[in-house]
DNA sequence: CATGAATGAGAATTCATTCAT
DNA sequence: CATGAATGAATTCTCATTCAT
């Protein structure tokens, strides 16, 4: 008896909603009513749903973060036993590359980016999401070092480096598509990661 | 002959207000009314020396650009000649290090990024200013490959990558603090350069 | 025959929450969700039971005045013969005190005295249960001046004054506990009533 | 140079509106839009001299105190010496009578008692308001017990139940006018405190 | 009877911009 | 140049009420 529960569509309809408006003009200017209407939902609605409008973004930044592990799991899985291009398939991921790749998804992650150095909330949840991305990052790398004999020395500070570098590739050439062709982050990312790597002295 | 303007002054007051007040809340939360009670003005004056908000945000990342660029020179000046040292320079200058360091100015370039994904103006005013970096790290890249007899291949992507590697750390280490130590960003950005430079296949 | 109505049953339960919420944070801010929830049951249900929410608050009048009605005839029970003790009794019952008394129901009292001067509705209800009072304590008032041999003059000027004070009393000491402590309002309302009565002149 | 403040006159301006606006309405239905349309202002102006509408309501707390300290003084002047007479003064003050009657002040000062009950910082000033009241109804008090040679056992507890009741004959007599005839209200208040005084033994 | 999603009309508040002084 | 009041549109959020299930 009693009307079946929509909850989790309709919220993950207002997400997919506030992607979309977000990606086009900003977060503070994706309007309530803008994502009511592309939803296709009523104003009143988006807050029967959701307490305020950065909930809406706190669980954006959730969905974003799983769609990363899922590109990243389906990669790995791809990429076989190979060391190497596991730590490859792992930074495609994170560039937002690979099957599942979105265009807004990866521009709504730059901008949360500059939305958690504003709001603690964000900031909380942007943080997690980092350090989950540098931790298997670490495992990835320590994997290759180890598969050719060099030693671990620094590993947390490669892996947050090499995180922190393919951040930078996916703002930059969100930014200023010219300075960053398409094709050329991928490659680019596994020769900044090869030569971390490979400037590590083997084990004595 | 009347009271001299004073208008460069007042505008570069007002500048800093924004980047004070901007590097606190963002953008959009940064109000008129409260960049002029930061500057010590009356809010009518602000629209008097600028036509809107948005023009001072612009204002804003010239001034950012020409604060990088003095830095970098200031930079390059103490580097001597060495070419891996006056790449180092510039590595340092774009994170917002050395000489004239002023966290508040790294805040509000990363802001300024995230405001250029969604503003076709300030988007062409910070392409310009990533242009101009790229063009100096070209530079700076081709004299250590000449120096040490490396290949030039690649050149372009090359710098742009260690441009986007670097606002990468910029932006991660403003985010997530403990990713990144405070001392670590400037020896892994030479790490990351080296690495790639290493790679470099030698002149035949 | 159908399951047996249980309206009655979910009726009082709203208007037992609605007791709740009010006496809480007010009747405009007491929502229907709010009210829904502390009852138990679901939003839609509420309209279901109650036309509007004016209605609502209408039975809590009413439920109000029923308390008042049983809290005085337990009192004068009590109170045996003697005319002053009847009329103390009385006094104790409007005071919301003696058996069944309800701090809630004493907030929401006073909060209904201030809807009913800007809705005509609760005007009309609120207006029925202080004449039905005031009727009341004439009658207890005329007893004692009898009693006392003292001349009924000004009878019902009496009988409003000292429910108007009482009324004082349970505002006052609601909003400033600090001004009437919580024992002195019932040998207070007393000494109030019997400076009245022994001001009386007697019968000639 | 410059514009000449008139904040002083917009604000007492948005005050007396929302006066007129609450005691039509109560506070809740007094809406901004409404208070300055009444006040004859843009909406956006009353943000600018109020920083919310509960500021407004404290502020007019504080100019119903102030007009009553006022009344009160007037009262006091025309009183005389006579004692009791300075103590009916002071009643008709807390009455809303005599000079600068106002009816809809009146009214505001019930329904502010109300919001008193729900809202911490407007119950902070409105006890200020009562306790101020009771401290001046405790010196008039003792000026009479003193004259006519009564004990001044109890005092505070008398001053406070005086209070009290008055409040109450406002509350009660707007709300419902036909118990408590516009003429009577003073003579009533009176004889409640007189027959107080006249309860008081006389000093051994 | 019961459920809970849906609606849409306000509500307070913010704010860039304008302009009289 | 400078001041600060004024404007009015836009925004987020609330909520009584309705209604399909």
């Amino acid at each position: 008896m009693g009307r079946p529960s929509n909850t989790s569509l309709r919220r993950s309809e207002i997400i997919t909603a506030l992607k979309q408006v977000m990606a086009e003009r900003g977060y503070e200017q994706a309007s309530i009513a803008r994502i009511a209407e592309v939803a296709g939902l009523a104003p009143g609605l988006v807050h029967y749903h959701f307490g305020s409008k950065a909930e809406i973004l706190l669980a954006l930044a959730d969905a974003l973060g799983e769609a990363l592990r899922s590109r990243a799991e389906r990669g790995l899985a791809a990429a076989g036993e190979d060391p190497r291009e596991r730590l490859g398939a792992w930074l495609d991921a994170l560039l937002g590359l690979g099957d599942g790749a979105d265009p807004e998804a990866v521009r709504c992650w730059a901008l949360l980016g500059a939305e958690a150095l504003t709001r603690e909330d964000v900031a909380a949840t942007y943080r997690g999401l980092l350090h989950e991305a540098a931790r298997a990052l670490r495992v990835l790398l320590a994997d290759v070092l180890e598969a050719e004999g060099r030693v671990q020395r620094d590993l947390p500070a490669l892996a947050s480096g090499l995180l922190a570098a393919v951040e930078g590739f996916v703002r930059v050439s969100s930014a200023a598509p010219g300075l960053v062709p398409a094709g050329s982050a991928a490659p680019l990312a596994r020769r900044m990661a090869f030569g971390l790597i490979d400037a590590q002295p083997e084990v004595a």
